[in-house]
RNA sequence: GCCCCGUUCGUCUAGCGGCCUAGGACGCUGGCUUCUCAUGCCAGUAGCACGGGUUCAAAUCCCGUACGGGGUGCCA
């Protein structure tokens, strides 16, 4: 920060969709980088070649886009091999790793024989055994087996591990790959990257990293900031497996990207004034490392969706009408939703097929079936019979438009003394609640109108109960 | 087990030794507006984990306890 400009990577491995931990960790890291003006580097760690894919990658691509995060340089380990294994064969010539033939069984072995926990860890037997290249021979780096590795995270405070706790790691695998600290280390010091933000997940490796780093003769270590996890109702971090928790996912259940983004920038950092619902300019200006706090965040489904609905309402009719577009359901018209776009516009918390189906569904198609509770609170009241009768009489000589509907409505309601929206309001749409009701009624056959008010009524006749 | 980290309303947060009888937001509850619902507006609800210090003064600093989490792979 101090002349020197400001350097941040988001590094995902593409073994899985991005999810909301990493879409957040790659937030803060661009967030910080257009704070300072710096540079926003997209890395790919695929250093595991088994379990990366390139469809991952491109599903990693869509999310950071979709989420409106660019980035300014990319690169991809797997084509830094080379680079990897002869930083690790340095350290192999320089003594300083050491190559080991032991099972994970004979570790295990020792580690009991010598009253210790059988998974302590590597006991360091291969230190000086000089075991040459070969079938399940991997490289492990020699820690050092006194002192400290520890650093000041912006985040956590002060950081240390005893190295004696710190085992021999191993750096390059039996099939000769090398292993992710060896690129994390070898890439943040070539690259110049000036700050490190990441998961808390990540605190345990950075010593392994620091480690690595002074080896290879970078002494200047970048600046840490471990991010507080994002955990579920359990407290526990976000899983792939167990949670809902893929960028993509939310995409599909009609969440729009702003709203993503902005929740997101909430979860263990907020605005020091000023509403947490903001362009996200106003967070770009106001981020800082140290304000993030250092305790995890329950992803909040409840106030996603609020954010989602603050968002939607937000947009130019026209930009809901192009979302919303995508995804109507069959049961809905273009030109119907055209007309009730703005009532539909304020009431949707996701923008998606079905809460746009019960909105406008009815106008064009079929009532829906009514909820039995919902249609004994409005229909089980003395007057809804008359009410019926006389409004699908009048309904029948009436002009066909929604003035004349409603004060049609009204006007049996006056002389009949009840309340004769809520009713026809059931019988016409098979719902209590909705869009206001006249001007769909008037887009509506009158015939069809009618006829179900007057099956609503018959219904009442028929069964006290209300609706099978 | 060992190592590391954390703990402010149910949830996300503000708070950086006096402005804190702890502020905002989500949720929930009630009210107003209203053709229902929704929106909008108003009000209410609820919290500094516990115990010791330090200090004239602690939610804020230190130590301990409890509880929670993360890591402990030839994953990242």
């Amino acid at each position: 920060m101090t002349g020197v400009s400001v350097r941040v990577r988001f590094s995902p491995a593409p073994t899985g969709y991005l999810h909301v931990g990493g879409a957040r960790s790659a937030l803060f890291n661009w967030l910080y980088a257009r704070h300072t003006d710096g540079t926003f580097i997209l890395r790919i760690e695929d250093t595991d070649t088994d379990r990366s894919a390139d469809h991952l990658v491109d599903a990693i691509y869509d999310s950071m886009r979709w989420l409106g995060m660019d980035w300014d340089e990319e690169i991809r380990q797997s084509d830094r091999f080379d680079q990897y294994r002869s930083f690790a064969n340095d350290l192999l010539a320089q003594g300083k790793a050491y190559r080991c033939d032991c099972t994970r069984d004979a570790i295990d072995a020792r580690n009991q024989a010598g009253g210790r926990k059988t998974d302590a860890g590597y006991d360091g037997f291969c230190r000086d055994r000089n075991v040459a290249e070969g079938e399940g021979v991997v490289v492990r780096f020699r820690t050092p087996d006194e002192g400290v590795t520890g650093w000041d995270d912006v985040i956590r405070g002060r950081v240390e591990f005893d190295n004696a706790v710190l085992e021999d790691f191993i750096i390059v695998r039996s099939n000769g790959v090398p292993m992710f600290h060896v690129a994390n280390a070898y890439d943040d010091a070539t690259m110049g990257i000036t700050h490190v933000i990441r998961g808390e997940d990540l605190v345990n490796t950075t010593p392994r990293v620091l480690l690595l780093r002074q080896a290879l003769g970078y002494p200047d270590p970048p600046v840490y900031a471990h991010l507080p996890l994002i955990v579920n109702e359990k407290r526990q971090k976000l899983s792939k497996r167990r949670d809902d928790v893929a960028v993509g996912d939310y995409r599909a259940k009609g969440f729009l990207p702003e709203a993503m983004r902005n929740y997101l920038v909430t979860l263990g950092w907020g605005p020091r004034q000023g509403d947490e619902i903001a362009p996200i300019e106003t967070f770009i200006e106001q981020f800082e490392l140290s304000d993030i706090n250092n305790s995890p965040a329950f992803f909040d489904i409840k106030k996603l969706e609020h954010f989602n609905g603050e968002y939607i309402r937000a947009l130019t009719a026209e930009r809901f009408i192009q979302e919303a577009s995508n995804v109507l359901p069959s049961s809905v018209p273009a030109y119907i939703f055209q007309l009730f776009a703005p009532n539909v516009q304020e009431r949707l918390v996701t923008i998606s097929a079905n809460p746009i189906h019960d909105l406008l569904g009815w106008i064009t198609g079929p009532p829906a079936e009514p909820d039995v509770k919902d249609w004994k609170k409005v229909m089980n009241k003395p007057n809804v019979p008359a009410v019926l009768d006389l409004v699908a009489e009048r309904l029948g000589s009436v002009e066909w438009n929604a003035e004349a509907i409603e004060a049609c409505v009204f006007g049996v309601g006056t002389e009949l003394g009840a309340k004769t929206q809520l009713p026809v309001r059931m019988a016409v749409s098979g719902a209590r609640t909705g869009i206001p009701l006249f001007e769909p009624m008037a887009q509506m056959n009158r015939d069809e109108v009618i006829r179900r008010i007057k099956a609503a009524r018959s219904r009442l006749d028929s069964d006290d109960d209300g609706p099978a």
